[in-house]
DNA sequence: ACCGTATTGGAAAGCGCTTTCCCCATTGCT
DNA sequence: AGCAATGGGGAAAGCGCTTTCCAATACGGT
């Protein structure tokens, strides 16, 4: 085992009798014609030895590489995964490779896997899910994107607008007001809101989305409670509401995970979600479909974000930031029934 | 912009006054001694021209890479997300770069991937659910990672333990086993299955694993019913056999997505889960955790099985054929109330 | 017949690194 | 003082491929 290297572009050309030339020439097909007796003679030999050609010696003569990077905050959180899948399957049909990079929501690692994909000279580059409004950080990043840029990279965002790339942009804000005015259309009148931390993008647009749409629609502001952007951080917060919070008839958590996290606590503390309590999140997880009561949320076509913005971080580059808008669709389901 | 073409190591080289192999050495720490000073000079001019090292080239020149190529199924699933992190979470620790292939469950993706993953001369590779029974399919995959490992590669497979490779085991027999066990001491008498399609492996052992546990302890053999391995197929599955199958007064469906559409099932026909008919999952998907009522399940540890097969692929290499077990764990919950 | 023009194969120059090998200076011993 | 050993820098040989640039051959036209 592993004792014969493996087979170089050379070993065919000699195996086939032709010179280098040629042999790259006939196994690329492109370029220029080679007499198509060779190029059988080439492919003939090339599969004799089970030659595979080796993708970093082509990038280095290219100048040019087959795979794209791909930055989310959690691999393992439903909405970044749902995202990578639509991605990952556009990039197949590019024939590209996706170098996948979970932050874990630390700059310095984002920073570092930066890095690496500018190393390893990625085609392109998409950021999904480190929408934080930490300053100083977002700069950074924005540096080493330029300079990838400036190097000839692509690199495209998903719903962070605060970057000088093309963005792929979630009309949280829209969303969140839609579900809030639908809300009140149900006969809800006091709302609170469960938030993540306070410089999560995301977060704080559907926030303010909602306490847009509440305040236009019933002249009041809805309360709110932070906590953790995950299925924990619902549970505590609705914890905390439905323990010293002012009394509501209808809670949006930011998110489906927080909203799973609602659910829970109002469980727990005997309060049904429907009758007594009305609870609505974002994004439509998919496995989140079939819980009980079904649970109302903004849809967001989260496989077609990471499709889309595969395509926007390969078309042709432009001058000026282009900016793809995407928009959600209220459901609503069994957890906020017409109030009576 | 995209100007000045990227600073290579002699622009850096050139600048600090020394000579290629100097600076090559002082920036890789490693290799030979090199004088502080000198040391010095090239790290200070390396930074002024923002030299970043292409990685392409030093694969090339080391003739290694620092990437791992994950192949699973449908990374948008939660089972292989949250596996995917695991992976993702130890490759950060190890300075690795994540490939992810997405083959949606197709032979020629999948063989496609393999041959791409190898001309990246990736260092290694781990595969996650082409758990086929389709021997065909199976022996030219079999075939690929051999010429692969020939020529130096690593490769760990996740409960397949078909492949000539070292492979996380996953014991679903064991656990399903275990789950029946559990089920007929709470009192349930007649069990139903669903099934993903017949060759898919998973499925399959989970299948018989609760077979056997629930012909051992009842004396009788459970029904069961098959279709796609998704929420959808669970549902579709759990309709059939409510409306034409034999009566039941427990259902294992092979995984937690299939019990979830089962539950919706129930839900739909007026079937209450628990009281009525009690249902049980595999895998515990963290995302599913609140559903209510709540999902009777296997759990198993997702993330540390992609963290295992990472360790087990980068772990030193050994004649023979290495298997980690991994068992799961009985979680009761309210979808299988002790009956009565 | 002759010359200009396609057409196609091959030699060789990189692409940006690492690493071997060689050499010059020190340093330490006898 | 003379010599071996040691330490550290540099030249250059690749790593495996693509792609100019040349050269050779064949072809068409007048």
């Amino acid at each position: 085992m592993a004792g014969e290297r493996a087979a170089t572009l050379s070993d065919v050309a000699r195996e086939a009798g032709v010179s280098l030339a040629t042999a790259s020439r006939a196994l690329n097909g492109s370029d220029r014609v080679v007499r198509p007796e060779l190029q059988e003679r080439v492919l003939a030999a090339a599969n004799k030895l089970g030659y595979t050609p080796n993708a970093n010696a082509q990038a280095m003569a290219r100048g040019s590489t087959e795979t794209v990077g791909l930055l989310v905050k959690d691999i393992s959180d439903p909405y970044f995964s749902t995202i990578a899948g639509g991605l990952a399957d556009e990039a197949e049909k590019h024939g590209l490779l996706v170098m996948l990079c979970n932050t874990g929501g630390q700059p310095e690692r984002e920073q570092k896997f930066l890095a690496a994909l500018r190393r390893q000279r990625s085609r392109a580059i998409v950021l999904a899910g480190s929408d934080t409004a930490d300053v100083r950080h977002t700069s950074e990043v924005a540096d080493l994107l330029t300079s990838y840029l400036d190097g000839g990279g692509r690199a495209a965002a998903i719903s962070q607008p605060r970057l000088p790339v093309d963005t792929v942009v979630i009309d949280n804000h829209g969303g969140a007001k839609a579900l809030a005015e639908q809300l009140v259309g149900l006969g809800y009148r006091r709302a609170a809101v469960l938030t993540g931390p306070e410089n999560l993008l995301v977060s704080a647009e559907r926030h303010a989305g909602f306490a847009e749409g509440w305040l236009e629609a019933t002249g009041s502001e809805p309360t709110y409670v932070s906590d953790e952007f995950s299925r924990d951080g619902g549970r505590r917060a609705m914890t905390r509401l439905l323990d010293d919070g002012p009394k509501v008839d209808c809670v949006f958590a930011v998110n489906d995970l927080m909203a799973v996290g609602a659910l829970a606590a109002c469980r727990q503390a005997g309060v049904e979600v429907g009758p007594d309590l009305a609870v609505a999140g974002f994004d439509d997880i998919a496995t989140l479909r079939d819980v009980t009561p079904g649970l109302t949320t903004v849809r967001l076509p989260l496989a077609d974000i990471g499709r889309l913005a595969l395509e926007l971080v390969l078309g042709k580059p432009s001058a000026e930031l282009r900016k793809r808008s995407v928009h959600g669709e209220v459901v609503l389901r069994e957890s906020t029934p017409p109030r009576s």
